[in-house]
DNA sequence: TTTTTACTTTAAAATGGTTCTAAACTACTT
DNA sequence: AAGTAGTTTAGAACCATTTTAAAGTAAAAA
């Protein structure tokens, strides 16, 4: 794998266990997993790794700008590999994501950004609930 | 105050705690605020009560209505005394929220709803970062 | 290559927001 | 007034996340 590379031109250190990260996560398939779910698949991988270094390479990944973290008010924090621009719909059910791309949303009129500051991202969310 | 008959038409027994509450929260200024910020105004108010208490009558009032909760991705729990469907600013580095009316924002274009669900609410968060 | 340095990983403990427990209390009904 | 169902409370428990500090490792310097 280039994800070495990858790590690399992120400007982190690609240690064994951010490769193994990187390997599960940036494959091309965007997903919304938690801290839990990530360990979960590295078990699966055939390797180990303690939660406090999944934590420390999700919050560097993030920083990275590898993967973003969702807005989401479960107690757990949700992260997601699609780096692109994008919204959600959220089940409030279950807590289950899914993508929205940008082009699906047209945002014709935004108010006033207050003095001092930059629209830094928009966010929508489109919460769903059962149909009857 | 007729705080106690607004309690009453939301289906909530008018404790004198969540009367103290409904005095500080449902005076008709907006505002965001945690558990321990409310909890804080209580004593300010010269009352005491319990954490406890005041998460158990968040949650009534959440469910009856009286107040929201909004998204967002901090460790401590925000809810929303503006009842009326509003999007935010989200000043990411302290966490500040500004209330935007439904009616600064038109959303021309929304995605389908996934089969067999209805779009129970649409949020809006404009992130800002300070310019330069 | 060896040495040095800064960074990273880890198990375990700590933290902090939130929920639970179970006993005392209180609003409402009869 | 008595009964009952719902509420409050202190404190314990819970659980996601962070911190600690010691051992390990990648990159830089020599
Ligand atoms: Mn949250
Ligand atoms: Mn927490
Ligand atoms: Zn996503
Ligand atoms: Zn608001």
């Amino acid at each position: 794998m280039d994800n070495k590379i990858k790590l690399r031109n992120a400007g982190l250190r690609p240690t064994k266990q951010r490769i193994i990260i990187a390997d599960i996560l940036l494959n091309g398939f965007n997903r919304h997993f938690t801290a839990e779910n990530l360990q979960n698949e590295i078990s699966i991988s055939g390797n180990k790794m303690s939660i406090a270094t999944v934590y420390n390479c999700l919050k560097k990944f993030k920083n990275a700008g590898l993967i973003k973290q969702v807005e989401s008010y479960t107690d757990t924090a949700i992260f997601d590999t699609n780096n692109i621009s994008h919204h959600h719909f959220l089940n409030e059910e279950t807590g289950e994501l899914i993508d929205i791309n940008n082009n699906e949303i047209n945002l014709v009129k935004l108010p006033d950004i207050p003095k001092g500051f930059i629209n830094s991202g928009v966010d929508v969310i489109i919460k769903l609930k059962k149909n009857n």
